[in-house]
RNA sequence: CGGGAAGUGGCGCAGGUGGUAGCGCACCUGGUUUGGGACCAGGGGGUCGCAGGUUCAAAUCCUGUCUUCCCGACCA
């Protein structure tokens, strides 16, 4: 059992605070609302950004970059843009500071205040719309399909590490098209590439789906997102895909010369996923001894320990663990061999398991007998006894065994905490008992608006994969054309 | 941004009627240990979040400010 590390049952906000910590994942900083993305959390960030963006390669997508700041002009041009940000953006007033002549340290000099004022991008689409302008001629130049990682900042006033901090990493797409099918199609196809890089490689299941109008994206007319169901009933929006219309070309003067003679405005998508996916990562595996890494997503897949009584065993031991490590190693599994002499064994079994590596091999005198190695999964926190000969194979399908149950029972978890409710009663209780709540709904922002006043509920999404039943509002009674997914969200 | 709580060695906390800081863990040294967070002995480390103020004297009292946590408002 894990030191200090609150359960779940017991608090289970504060066992995602703690955890988060004592894996070593992050950490707060001296700046309200920023983190400190540790090593460890890090490199588990690396290898989301490692396969994601293989998969955008694949998809036909290139790496730029675009600057921190957007001039205030810029960012004013899209109206609903404007009106979805502007709360929360961080502004660049001087560029210059000064001694205090009073002696009392440094100030912000007066005299260099620029004439035009900064915005710290909270998302690139300003900046980026302003720049396809110069890049699309003719319908030759299109599509762009340009992806960037960077930080972006919203100044949020109730942080958490991962889920929200006003500065965080991600990626954003931006794509330009020469139709509306193109664009359309795009965003689909980002929302899947979403969907199965967080299903298949966090194990973390997913429901696909687009937004209502009230959580649709700034300045898009329609938004992809898949969403996911933490442990204690949240629902959590793990990534987001916008098809931006025209809207964006209209406010930037985005134009090209079609086939035709004909000048036409550009056809916009954007698209994104965050370290907020680090938090789904934590909240959808981990228990109360720690992390639960998915092998794909693990920086460290499996651990050795040695175990020994004085300088003698060690030497026996070592040549047998080295040659464990180097056949690991061939196989290409991440392995690391903790043979630090600072730590016994108890010590670094319960430092790997707070760190969620999905498999322990415990070496001994025992096992040198033997010819075995003691094999602990991080999952189910079974041992297992394995001969020697067998251990590379051994070690090779509990890695993907994990990874499959991992999103098994994430999967059957999801599934479980999908309740319809047919009358606003039983939405009611089904909201308080957590998970999502399938319902009809009238298809109005009023609606869903008083819906969130009552009861802190929002529409997550609706299903793409929706049966077409109609019914009636939960709220109002008026008819609806099928079921929507309500829950309280991170 | 409102309401509440808190900030004291790396971490967790005590001290608070003002008199110059202590405990547990961690750390360092030596020894014994090592199959689920070892033990004994010795040792190092803190301008008490920061800035002002009251006072002969401030961790302690007052004011401001920053950060964190909880609740709310806000949030794609």
């Amino acid at each position: 059992m894990a030191k200090n590390l609150t359960t779940r049952e017991n608090d289970y906000s504060r066992w995602y605070n703690d955890l988060v910590i004592q894996a070593d994942l992050a950490d707060n900083s001296g700046v309200r609302g920023c983190m400190i993305v540790k090593p460890y959390g890090f490199a588990i960030w690396e290898r989301i950004q490692q396969e994601l963006d293989s998969r955008f390669k694949e998809t036909g997508h290139v790496n730029a970059y675009f600057p921190l700041f957007i001039p205030k002009s810029h960012f004013s041009k899209e109206a609903d843009h404007v009106e979805g940000f502007a709360k929360e953006c961080a502004v660049v007033t001087h560029y210059r500071l000064k001694n205090n002549p009073n002696g009392s340290g440094i100030i912000v000099d007066e005299d260099a205040k620029l004439e035009e004022e900064l915005i710290v991008r909270p998302t690139s689409e300003t900046i980026i719309w302003d720049t396809y302008k110069k890049w699309v001629q003719s319908y030759r130049d299109l599509p762009i399909m340009v992806n960037q990682w960077a930080n972006v900042v919203r100044w949020e006033m109730r942080t958490r590490l991962f889920l929200r901090t006003s500065e965080f990493l991600w990626q954003e797409g931006h794509t330009a098209h020469a139709t509306e099918k193109e664009a359309i199609f795009e965003s689909q196809q980002m929302i899947d590439v979403y969907g199965d890089f967080v299903e298949e490689y966090m194990a973390i299941p997913v429901i696909r789906g687009t937004k209502s109008s009230n959580e649709r994206f700034a300045g898009a007319l329609e938004t992809f997102c898949i969403e996911t169901l933490m442990q204690d009933g949240k629902a959590l929006q793990a990534g987001t895909s916008h098809f931006l219309g025209q809207n964006f070309a209209k406010a930037f003067d985005v134009k090209f010369q079609d086939k035709d003679g004909g000048m036409k405005f550009v056809w916009g998508t954007s698209w994104g996923v965050s370290t907020r996916l680090m938090g789904a990562l934590i909240m959808t595996h981990s228990d109360d001894n720690g992390l639960v890494l998915p092998p794909k997503l693990a920086p460290i897949q499996v651990v050795i320990i040695p175990i020994y009584r004085g300088e003698k065993e060690f030497e026996e031991l070592d040549p047998v663990a080295l040659k464990v490590l180097k056949e690991l190693k061939a196989s290409g599994i991440r392995v690391k061999y903790d043979n630090r002499d600072t730590h016994k064994p108890g010590w670094k079994f319960n430092e790997y398991e707070l760190k969620g590596v999905p498999l322990r091999i415990a070496l001994g005198p025992r096992d040198l007998e033997k010819g075995t190695a003691e094999v602990a999964r991080r999952d189910t926190l079974s041992k297992e006894l394995v001969k020697l000969k067998d251990l590379s194979d051994h070690i090779k399908s509990n890695l993907s065994e994990i990874q499959v149950q991992l999103y098994a029972k994430a999967k059957k978890s999801l599934d479980a905490n999908i309740n319809p409710a047919d009358d606003w009663e039983s939405f009611e209780s089904a909201l308080d008992k957590g998970g999502f709540v399938s319902a009809h709904w009238d298809g109005t922002s009023e609606t869903e608006n008083k819906i969130k006043e009552m009861t802190k509920a929002t529409i997550r999404c609706i299903p793409i994969e929706n049966k077409k039943i109609s019914g009636s509002c939960i709220l109002t009674g008026k008819p609806s054309k099928e079921r929507v997914l309500f829950a309280r969200a991170y």
